[in-house]
Parts: C-alpha cells; sequence; structure tokens
DNA sequence: CATCTGACGACCG
DNA sequence: GCGGTCGCCAGAT
C-alpha cells in the first residue's frame, strides 16, 4: 500500500498543529478509517521529515507507547502545544487538513451550541 | 488458507 | 474520564 499521500499530508502539518488519526484517514479518504491512518504512520520512514508526533488519536489522545511516546511529548511540548500526562488540547491545535476531492467548508467562527 | 494483532474510533457502563 | 467490546483493513505468522 503506498502510504505517500498520508505521508504528504502529514508534512504538510504546520508546526504547533496537530492531527488525529481519523482526520487523516477521511481528508484523504482512506477505506477502513484510522486504522488504516494508523498503519500508514506505524510504517512512517524516519529520515523524511514527517512530523509524525503531530497524528494523535481521537480527542488528542497520545496512542504511541514507549520509547517513543516520551519523544512525541517531548517534540510536540517543543512546539509550544498545550498537553496533559496523555492528552493534546485539540481545541487549541487541531489543524484544518484540506480536503482532497471533496470541497471544504468554512467551519470557522460556528456558534456551536451554548 | 485461517487467525491474531495493531501508532484507531465510536459506544457503553 | 477510564476500561472493555465491536467493527474496520492490511500485514505477519
Amino acid at each position: 500500500m503506498s502510504w505517500d499521500p498520508v505521508y504528504k499530508l502529514v508534512k504538510q502539518i504546520p508546526r504547533g498543529r496537530v492531527l488525529t488519526y481519523g482526520a487523516v484517514a477521511r481528508a484523504l479518504h482512506l477505506p477502513g478509517g484510522a486504522r488504516t491512518a494508523g498503519r500508514a504512520m506505524a510504517g512512517c520512514p524516519s529520515g523524511k521529515g514527517i512530523p509524525w508526533h503531530r497524528v494523535l488519536g481521537a480527542g488528542g489522545k497520545l496512542l504511541i507507547r514507549e520509547p517513543y511516546a516520551s519523544l512525541q511529548r517531548k517534540l510536540l511540548e517543543s512546539e509550544g502545544v498545550q498537553m496533559t500526562e496523555r492528552r493534546v488540547n485539540m481545541k487549541l491545535h487541531q489543524w484544518s487538513a484540506p480536503r482532497f476531492k471533496k470541497s471544504a467548508k468554512n467551519r470557522s467562527g460556528k456558534t456551536r451550541k451554548n
């Protein structure tokens, strides 16, 4: 399987921003959803400048285990990402991944529900 | 070819 | 908020 599009998207994640596996899967329209994105990241080639640490689980959960877990935390923290012991503040750092094949909707300043 | 597992996500208690 | 279960796809054994 060619994960190139996945790595390509991850490489586009701005510093200090993060994405979830589900978001990546949906942005690239990957079959199987988040698991497929996870598989792609698991085989993430080193030395390619891929900010793999910016990809988290749903809700900003840090799913990666040691020894990469601590490394990921260190890198994120280094980028000024606000986080708890095992979760990242998605509200502040979730990045709007560009939609491939689908039109991106303007979700800025939404009323939410109050 | 059958089965298990995994850098997942949503749901339920 | 946390742990357990089911569904999903692909690779490994």
